[in-house]
DNA sequence: AATATTCTAGAATATTATTCTAGTCAAGCA
DNA sequence: TGCTTGACTAGAATAATATTCTAGAATATT
């Protein structure tokens, strides 16, 4: 398989395109899509109001190329944590700690990708969904052995990701919402150990 | 406690209010709160411009005023599905029934509530925080004897929301997004007994 | 009934997204 | 070097749409 082509920094990389991306970022977190307007991002931008729209076209399309960015980077970063563990526990661990992890990094675009899908409009549904179905595909296979060989359990498949990420994905909504105090460390300590339980055959039994 | 006032039906109640959230769930729903404009409001509710301003003062006022009815309406249902259960194993199993149920039932308020959050502008934030925290202690009263008497794990406080509901929240939007066809009854029935696994003290002597 | 208050209407206005025309700039090439 | 092409940028002009305003109808209150 090819390997994916590296993410860009678009906070680093000094293109125009980037910083235009970087600038609606900032004004979209501090305003909200909606009420941030051209104008705010074209000043933070430096960019003028026809370069934005021969980069992006629509105001919806900025929104839907840093929400691709974002989506990218964020499963890299989960992908690269759960692949090559030696064993089940640990390769959970590693995906939950990636995703709790990249979300206290990147706060602003981890509550972009996070609570604003809609927002992007369904015009980009379609390949929104199968950029994150390839992802997500990657992973399955990551964990396909450990319930082959009985260690993980059995269940309809589409249950896995809910199983797998949604108590994390909630808690960082929270911790992003600043709804929830307790610390990133300690949640993927505790949030690993339930997720092992809900989704190992006989936990308890393990060593 | 004084009993909450019942929450009326936005879809069968009369008045203009109500017309007009319910013609703005409808038409959010089909292009988007972003997309969605005043004139389509009002051509769908009947209502004149200045009716909907006089209500809801802006157009992101209906939405938040759509969210709180939302809110309410989820939550009236979960609490009352949890209140007076016999067992934990029973509350949890009522909590998560009562959240996929509701979500099949309502998919477009479901929708919104779920995936439009920040779209509503930090504005109202507060107001929603408020009114969610109010709602979730009271369910939070609700379980306290169960882990008091060393049924469920006692967990930083914080855990206890994303490991109860996060992996029916996180199915729930998969599927109301169509992303996943598993039957809510299956759902509901591998997802409680997970969560029950993640949050018992030693859910496989319990009989 | 008289008055006040809430609600409705739709035209007028202001804001903001988007389009358009005219360039600039860098890369390739004769 | 000078020419050509295509990607990019600029900002004024336009169009779409949110919001305000004034006036009047309906409803409640005394």
């Amino acid at each position: 398989m090819p390997a994916p082509p590296p993410v860009i920094d678009i906070e680093t990389s000094p293109d125009r395109k980037s910083a235009i991306l970087a600038a609606a970022l900032a004004v979209f977190s501090e305003k909200g899509i909606e009420a941030a307007t051209i104008e705010d991002v074209r000043q933070r931008s430096q960019a003028s109001v026809g370069s934005i729209y021969h980069h992006f076209g629509t105001k919806e399309g900025i929104a839907a190329a840093l929400f691709a960015h974002g989506i990218d980077d964020y499963w890299a970063r989960l992908i690269a944590s759960a692949a090559g563990k030696a064993s089940a526990e640990r390769t959970i661990h590693g995906l939950i700690a990636a995703h709790i992890g990249w979300i206290a990094e990147k706060p602003d675009l981890a509550r972009f990708l996070f609570s604003r899908r809609q927002a992007v409009g369904q015009a980009y549904d379609e390949a929104i969904r199968q950029r994150t179905a390839a992802h997500f595909k990657t992973l399955f296979e990551l964990l396909k052995p450990w319930f082959k060989q009985g260690v993980l359990r059995r269940l309809p498949a589409g249950l896995y990701a809910p199983l797998l990420m949604g108590p994390a994905q909630e808690y960082s909504r929270q911790w992003l919402g600043g709804r929830i105090d307790i610390e990133p460390r300690v949640a993927i300590r505790e949030l690993s150990q339930a997720a092992w339980r809900s989704l190992a055959v006989d936990p308890d039994r393990r060593d």
